[in-house]
DNA sequence: GATGACATGTAATTGGTTACATGATTAG
DNA sequence: CTAATCATGTAACCAATTACATGTCATC
């Protein structure tokens, strides 16, 4: 009798325990090196989600204790929870995408900013970048050889793509910086043109 | 006297209200259409914030009566409003970024997911990040000739290079679903893999 | 004469984050 | 011996979203 309707966070959880029993702990660290990339689950919220999910009727726990390390609860799915999770799958609406990118909202405002301290930012951006298609790059290669991991080696495909795609607009958008900007033309009031930019999505 | 920490929405708000003097709904507007392809706020957010920003003595309202249309409240930065806009700025601690992307996160599942439905849903996300990418274009066209437009100029290159590299991964992927992927190799099992995708970010 | 856009907000709910709590084991 | 890591969670807070409310004007 579930009388609200499941978010993404809880179709993550019910994907995994679809594959295997864990509990709260092991979730946690699961999603975090994965699926955390594009969709972050905190420990907090994993804690809160799964008794309700279990009261939906989705999953169900067992209690295991344990000497040394505090107790702990195995959940896994219902035949409910992996019907539910594959309706899900199978459904075509799908919930907007969501970005929040703090150093492109401070570049928004750079007309405020000074050139350097505008450069300094990108450059390290462009430094964690590196540094993340770098360790992407080591997964995929990891992944490369079995075909069951297809599609999660789609996923880690998309955040290489896009890294790389991020480290040449940075570089694009500091060499834009480097040139000289002819200042005979008057600059334009700001209003105007923050105002120009049309709406995007019709949603 | 401001006891809390400001969030990169309410300089959202501080930045707009740096240029130009505007209520909420001009606000909500603005945004929309611009900043809030990277870091979107709701209407209520704004509402919310707005007061607040006003006790903290950042900016400052006047009452205008309007006959026919409802009664509005028009913002603009006080010196103290600038000065913090312009401190947090400088500064160069960023939020982390924040991705959330449904059709990832279901593609990762994929294993439970026929390839048709894999398919139609990639094609979809195809179909839509297309136009997205033509409505950047024309803005970006829209910019082009404005030398003080450069960093407006700079977040819509951002968001049709990363537009591109999506569709190109797009591609790949549904290439690479429509290999023949021999049977002849048994499956792996899922847990083994999908555990050992190692961590991304020491954050 | 009904639907939707313009124009301004308020109220209720919740998903998600940050900080707290606890105890055992290992490394420096 | 002190600090970090493993291991498991709980509690408090709040940013953000969804739905509600209200009245005018233009259009189909």
């Amino acid at each position: 009798m579930p009388d609200r309707r499941l978010t993404p966070t809880s179709y993550t959880l019910l994907g995994y325990l679809s594959i295997t029993p864990m509990s709260g702990y092991d979730l946690a660290t699961a999603i975090h090196r994965s699926v955390a990339q594009f969709w972050p689950v905190s420990k907090s919220q994993i804690y809160k989600e799964l008794p309700r999910l279990e009261a939906d009727g989705f999953i169900t726990g067992i209690d295991v204790n344990q000497r040394l390390l505090p107790d702990k609860r195995i959940y896994e799915t219902t035949i409910t929870g992996l019907t539910e999770f594959d309706r899900w799958l199978a459904e075509d609406e799908l919930p907007p995408m969501l970005s929040r990118l703090p150093e492109l909202l401070k570049l928004f405002f750079g007309h405020r900013m000074g050139d350097n301290a505008i450069r300094s930012m990108l450059i390290a951006e462009r430094a964690s970048q590196t540094a993340a298609n770098a360790r992407l790059e080591a997964v995929i290669a990891h992944l490369d050889p079995e075909p069951a991991a297809r599609h999660v080696r789609a996923t880690a495909r998309y955040g290489l793509i896009t890294g790389r795609a991020y480290i040449e607009w940075v570089d694009e958008t500091l060499a834009d910086l480097d040139q000289e900007h002819p200042t005979t033309t008057p600059d334009v009031d700001l209003p105007e043109f923050i105002r120009a930019v049309p709406p995007r999505s019709e949603t």
